[in-house]
Formats: C-alpha cells, structure tokens, sequence
DNA sequence: ATCTAATAAAGAAAAAAATCTTTATATATT
DNA sequence: AATATATAAAGATTTTTTTCTTTATTAGAT
C-alpha cells in the first residue's frame, strides 16, 4: 500500500469527468446487449461526440484498447468506475425534504453512482417520522449529533433558498466537508469545504438562449 | 424596426451563459437590501470569483458601468434579464409527472427565469386529473394535439431513462424544438432540435471526485 | 482647481480544452 | 505470408476561456 501501482496521477479535467458518466451509462446499457468489445468511434457515434475526445477521456482513466478491435466492455466499464471512485460508497445525509429532496431520495441508482443517502432531514413535523425509497426523514436538531456520530461527510442541499445559507453553517459546523448545493444561493464556506452547485436556473437559460440564438439567426438569413 | 440598435452581437460564451443567472440572484437579493448602485469587485468578492471576470460577463449584455461608481444596480437587472430573455415567457410542456417532474412543477420562480410550465404529461391514471402548483396532468396522448394548437416549442423532460428516446421521438414529431433533459439518457434527435442536458449523475460524480482528490492530497503530504 | 484612488474597459497573455494530424499496432483479408 | 484497414495512442494545432496588464475615466479628498 506504500507505493501507488498507477502513477498516472492524471488529474482528469471538469469536462472530462462529466463525460465520463454519459459514456459509463452508454456502456453498461451497451453490456446488457451482449455487447463483449467497443471502439471509440463507435462510441462517439452513438453519443455524437468527437471520437478522438472519447479516445482522450477514456485514455485518462488508464484504460488501455486494442487497434482493430477496441476495449473489453467489461474491463473498461470496471476501470471508469474504478477511477471515479463509483465502487466506494460515500454516505451522505439529505437536508430539505421538499419536492426537490423528495425527488432525490426516490432518484434511482445514485448509489452505482457512489453516493448512498443514509438519512434526510427537514425541520417540517408533517415530514418528520416518515420514509421515501426507505429513507427515513429526521428532525434538523438531530443533524449534528449524527453527522458527527456515523462520520458523515457528505450534504445534499435542497432547502429553500431562503434559509440556504444559516443550513450551510451549521453543516460545516457539523463536519460537514461537501455540499452538493441543488439552491440557486452562492453558499459561503471555509475553504476547506467543497461545493457542488447545481443549479437549474443556469440550465434553463442556456437552453432558451439557445433557442432565441436559433431564431435569431434563421431570421438574419 | 429594421436596423438593430444594438450591433452587439456578441454571441456569449456558455460558461459565462451560466454564471449571469448567478449574478442575476445576487442583484436582486442585493437591490431587495435597498443597494441603487454596484460594482465588479464587490460582485466577485461576494460571489468569490474574479472580478475582471465579472467585468467580462457583464460587458457582453452591454451595459455600462461608470468608474469609481460602479453599475446601476436597476439598469444592470433590466438588461441582463432582457439579454438572456426573461421577459418572454416562453411556454414549455413537461413530461413525466414523477416524482423529478412534480419537484420541477413546483420549483419556484421559473418563469422569472423565462419558461412558463403549461401543462404535464403523464401515461398514469392514477396522476391524470391532478394538478401541482397550477400545472394540471394530462395524459400523454393528447400531447401531440395540445402542442401544435398551442404551438408549445419546448419540452422538460423527466421521464424515466427507460422510454426516454421513444417519448422524445414523440416530442420531435409532435415538433417540440427544444428539450430539455433531465434524464441520464443520451437523446437521439434531428439536427434543428436542440437538447439541453442536466445529469444528476455528471454533479454527483463532480462532487465525489473532488472529494477525493482532496484526501488524496492531504494523503500525500 | 488639482491630485488621488477606485474602477470600468480594452487589450494582451496565459491556460485550458477541443480538434486535428500523425504514427504505430493488431486484426482480417487476400 | 503479405497487405490493407481500422483503431488506439501520442503529438501538434487551433480554438476557447480565463487571467493578467494597461489605459482611461470619474468621484472624492486635499
């Protein structure tokens, strides 16, 4: 365990890891069908992408093909979640047990995805004492003693925005040492902290900006 | 009517596409507080991110600042919003009223944002004749019918992953030109159609390898 | 009125990412 | 066995995005 086997500390980059998810489902569909072996234009075909970009994230993750013939299907989905760390299992607590959070307790397979949600939070008493996907839902006054009790080091945030950031400081005061932020709020840490943000209002304008580009442009023709 | 005043037609970038709603938020908070006028450095401060970024970002929507002074906050507000198109409320049908779909029904101030949830869309009888914060359920075979008359161009899709492609092809030929998607699946569709996609999977991965990027540097030391 | 400091704006440089090109290798075909 | 071909892998180029630098402007202080 002294000396790391890989030394390809190649840290992938932002893009590069969020492709990478896109390729993992692809294959693993792809593997169901019986499929043994997979080129990267094949690939990038499917998911119309740039073959070479394929060939690049995928070099990142260690992986080694063979010309003519591609990667081993199962070797190479075995190493993707390997390399993203899908094979541990991070425990993380849910706060907010709104629609979002509800939403995301009954997301499917976040946990082949490496992230299990052990328990959720609210401050509601209509909330507390039930369950969704067998998760049960807790009093917020319970957080810290148990974040700190089960070592939990993971936050999944789906509060209202309102109240985004006091829920903020009380998970760092709690330990906690990531957030995925699902609030359109710009959460204020220690630096120590890391913050995932999500935000659907980012999403929602790229897409109509998108769309008015479209329209722009066929108009100017 | 004929010549644009604004010969800006500085296509912005999708990086700073996503970081304008961010600043939005924080201007409308910040105005809210009474604030009339605002500058760069203090945005990125606040936001902590570099303010000759800001700068950048801002100056692609054409407003002007004044040195020393700083952006009227009002007029900053106005022309971001009208930049990214929130003044039109462009109507969208979402599809798939499960448990994404009803946090997405439910989600607030989306059309402040620009997109106006008419109506959902669903294949189970057991939601059909509902309704979730206004947005009544339909089922989804009166979706083709409803978006030509209503001339609906765009789509949210939550459906499950599993019959994602066969509804969008439905989507497309019942000519919704832009989905977005909220399913981990890769969609298939023609060129004019524009697909935005927002994986859960991609962040949560994000997340997960920072986290661990993080251990591993604090290992190494 | 003049000077100083803060800041927008424009431009240059650097960094990051995507795309393109070349090379090498292994398989299938003849 | 020799050749052609598909493809991975490595490298080079281009493009995009961010960061840094310089300049110009303006409110406030002296």
């Amino acid at each position: 365990m002294e000396a790391p086997q890989n030394t390809k500390r190649t840290k992938a980059s932002e893009p590069t890891l969020k492709r990478l998810p896109r390729y993992l489902h692809y294959l693993q569909k792809a593997q169901d069908k019986g499929i043994l072996t997979i080129s990267a234009p094949v690939i990038g075909k499917e998911l119309q992408c740039d073959p070479t970009q394929v060939v690049k994230d995928l070099a990142t993750t260690g992986v080694k093909g063979r010309p003519r013939i591609g990667y081993n299907i199962h070797e190479l989905i075995q190493t993707i979640e390997s390399f993203l760390g899908y094979n541990r299992a991070n425990e993380a607590f849910l706060v907010g047990a709104g629609n979002l959070g509800m939403a995301m307790m009954s997301y499917p397979d976040f946990q082949r995805f490496g992230l299990k949600i052990v328990a959720a939070f609210d401050t509601n008493r209509d909330k507390i004492g039930r369950s969704r996907s067998g998760i049960n839902i807790l009093h917020m006054n319970k957080f810290q003693d148990l974040a700190r009790r089960l070592q939990v080091r993971i936050a999944v945030l789906t509060v209202p925005h309102t109240v985004a950031q006091e829920v903020t400081d009380l998970l760092v005061a709690s330990g906690i040492e990531a957030i995925w932020n699902l609030t359109p709020s710009q959460l204020q840490v220690p630096e120590h902290v890391i913050v995932q943000n999500t935000s659907m209002y980012a999403n929602v304008t790229l897409l109509l900006k998108k769309l008015q580009e479209k329209d722009e442009s066929e108009s100017v023709q």
